[in-house]
DNA sequence: TCGGATGTCTAGCGGTGCTAGAATTGTGAT
DNA sequence: ATCACAATTCTAGCACCGCTAGACATCCGA
């Protein structure tokens, strides 16, 4: 009957109410604040309903990670077809780091935290595209290496830019200089 | 009196004991298997003792990731000087993949647990001379940048390489083919 | 209207980091 | 050798965690 499909929705989103709740506990409070009970109270429902929506508090963060990917892919490709010719491995890599430092959360929910994401062969759709974002910039630099592991390389290096970055491990009187040096040597030859 | 040397003496080796135990624990089962209790129960204490010791779990994560800064500063020292001239910058660099690769919960300790270990113009005289081992190996190697910033990107290039690939976020078949494009790109030209 | 399925809640288990206060041990002076 | 004191260690417990069994309420179709 129709009910069941008015059902449906009403689960999908209350789905959806908890993951921008534990999202937006972790952006203004940090992962380990993010607990079920907490989770729970703020969503104004008891804490076993969180458990007929997710399997348990990691595949929670798992959830907002993969939202994290979705978002992140659509500001690698509005970056990249935003910029000038030429200048799109420079907009995305930019984009990189503003996505880590406006969301470092989501973006710690993506690299350290989710485990239920198999990022292999079998990796869900959306970090697939996100990966093919960066292969699109990175890939016609290669020459006469394998476009592949060049892609991973320079994804590892912006990946370490972001995430050094991100935890103070980086000298911020340095911030501006750090980009153009890697853009450099990706684009030198 | 030279009963309190004494003392002393035992009391740091009992702290080694339990920094030792905390590091075998994380490698053997991961970091959320160490616990105040199990860590109690190995050095055959009681749970306050500890804390006589360290402020908390998080100080022993911290002491962990001190030793590792320590032996990792040891580790580049002998690949650099053991290096042929001119190879000291692969070496380094494989010297941290491979350690990465053998210590994976120390090097979680240091780069994404350990939250007490300043990382800024205040940091431990380890750490320091850690990073002037990367510094020895990629200063050379920038040009007319400034090298600083030089050293900074080439140590996120090859920790993003580490971290990710630790992770499993990266191709393993590629596995052999990144490192050797990595330094391509930073002894070209 | 009513029986059954669906959904939600209360209450509780075993575990966590951490700590107050009791008990024990060792020390130095008498 | 004895004793008072200090340092050390332990027992017991708090508040919190993730998670779940079983009671309770609600809603639907016949």
């Amino acid at each position: 009957m129709a009910t069941q499909q008015r059902r449906e929705r009403e689960r999908a989103q209350r789905e959806t109410l908890i993951v921008n709740a534990a999202r937006e506990m972790a952006e203004a409070d940090g992962w380990p604040a993010v607990t079920i009970r907490r989770l729970a109270e703020r969503i104004e429902y008891s804490q076993p309903v969180l458990y007929s929506h997710f399997a348990g508090r990691g595949a929670i963060v798992d959830a907002v990670a993969l939202q994290g990917i979705v978002e992140l892919t659509g500001v690698f490709s509005a970056a990249r077809t935003a910029a000038a010719p030429g200048g799109e491995l420079a907009a995305v890599a930019q984009a990189y780091l503003d996505f880590a430092n406006a969301n470092p959360a989501v973006f710690e929910a993506i690299f350290t935290l989710a485990e239920g994401l198999p990022f292999g062969a079998d990796a869900p759709e959306a970090l697939k595209a996100a990966f093919a974002e960066i292969y699109a910039v990175f890939a016609p630099l290669a020459g006469d290496r394998d476009p592949d592991a060049f892609t991973e390389v320079g994804w590892a290096a912006i990946h370490g830019l972001a995430s050094l970055g991100r935890d103070g491990r980086l000298r911020p009187d340095l911030l501006e200089q750090r980009l153009p040096i890697l853009l450099d040597l990706f684009t030198k030859d």
